[in-house]
DNA sequence: GTCTATAGATTGATAGAC
DNA sequence: GTCTATCAATCTATAGAC
């Protein structure tokens, strides 16, 4: 009982550092059991297919970001409610961001895990990016609401680009931050992490306020969208 | 001598929108071929190995790009150094983001090219990610010393950084506009890449701009950094 | 250059003894 | 729960006829 306990916590420690260093394909069945020294079988034993392992790594810290983002966003909702004032835009990006960087305040992230979750949103894996936009959508609805308060001039089409632009910054934040794949000649200086979500939050925050071109001559419309949009595709399964 | 061109040609366009759909690793030889519709040895003859196909598929297009990009880098520095004036911020950022969202000028960017080059920097597999390093490289680096000119008061650290963060946007608004994966609920509004462009050049931009708290009490030091880097890795064989 | 057929390696998963 | 042994599927790559 104890043992098998380790042995599952030992296949997940591994297999976080494993899949955010190698991905998740090309970590093995084989070299992940190796590495954590358990059985070949362990992994179908105790999470059943390999893609179950993969959404568990993922569904055992995620929940523990989102909810702390939510947390401090409905705290600056009830605030500004209670009373009867505009939220600080640095507050709103702050409740955004730092629980995504930093951990929720008890549990800090785990560095291979800011890794995976930097890639989150770019995997081509229809299956794993709805599992980070499941757990992100209630935050992103929030921020979205808190925003238009702030900003009440700037059209719904900007903020919800500008909020994507701050998503991207952090995204890349995140992958700087986790255990470096270093990419030669472009690494930034490590920095502590209390470092760079203050200057992260100073960059996005100013780039939220932008002013809006709208106003003046450049903005009234800028014809049809250009780009298609592919809402159907490719096997999911692995 | 027609014919071969023409399979080649079908194997390159077929990949670039399969690697850009599913990644590099589910896509498979037998499905590649059998949709460019060329027999499943055609990969191995014209490009020698499915990795080879894959940096053939970058390289293709990248050079396009950061060239581009550098040429108005260059022109931006030349004149500035002619007329002996600072270089103005959006105009540097202009140089460095737009070829990468809307090609050279002549040739439009793919849009399946654009997902797998949003996906560059956080490609697991160092041999990829070093491709996208070494062509950004330059670009990256005249981009840092005319930001320098004209921030010559912000630090050097938080320079760099800040240029992250918008490459960090930069990457994710690529995401978007490459023919789009859909992320459910959040996903934000087509819009025309001239539109895409304007709006990331207002928001990176002022973000550069942002004050720089380190002038009062808030930025003397923070300390050494909590995070390790890893500085080698894993095996990078298919 | 194109094609068929197949080699050779690796993978995720499982059956069944302990 | 753990382990060995093995299966069945899949993948890249190639040899050799045309």
């Amino acid at each position: 009982m104890n043992r098998s306990k380790k042995s599952r916590e030992r296949i997940l420690e591994t297999a976080e550092r494993l899949f955010a260093l190698n991905g998740f394909h090309r970590t093995t069945i084989t070299q992940l059991t190796s590495e954590a020294k358990v059985n070949i079988a362990a992994v179908n034993y105790h999470f059943g297919s390999k893609r179950v392992l993969i959404e568990q790594i993922i569904e055992r810290r995620l929940p523990l970001i989102s909810q702390r983002c939510l947390e401090e966003l409905r705290k600056i909702r009830k605030t500004t409610i209670q009373e009867c004032c505009q939220p600080d835009i640095e507050d709103v990006l702050r409740a955004f961001i730092e629980p995504a960087l930093t951990g929720n305040g008890t549990i800090q992230n785990s560095a291979y895990f800011l890794l995976i979750a930097s890639r989150g949103f770019y995997n081509p894996d229809d299956t794993i990016r709805n599992i980070f936009a499941r757990h992100v959508k209630d935050n992103f609805q929030l921020c979205l609401e808190l925003m238009r308060d702030v900003l009440p001039d700037l059209p719904e089409r900007i903020l919800l680009w500008r909020i994507h632009f701050a998503i991207g910054s952090l995204s890349h934040a995140m992958h700087l931050c986790g255990f470096q794949l270093p990419t030669p000649d472009i690494s930034p200086p490590m920095e502590s992490m209390e470092f760079v979500v203050n200057q992260l939050l100073s960059f996005v925050t100013c780039g939220m306020k932008a002013p809006c071109q709208g106003k003046n001559e450049m903005m009234p419309d800028y014809g049809d969208p250009i780009l298609g949009r592919l809402n159907t595709m490719g096997e999911n399964n692995e």
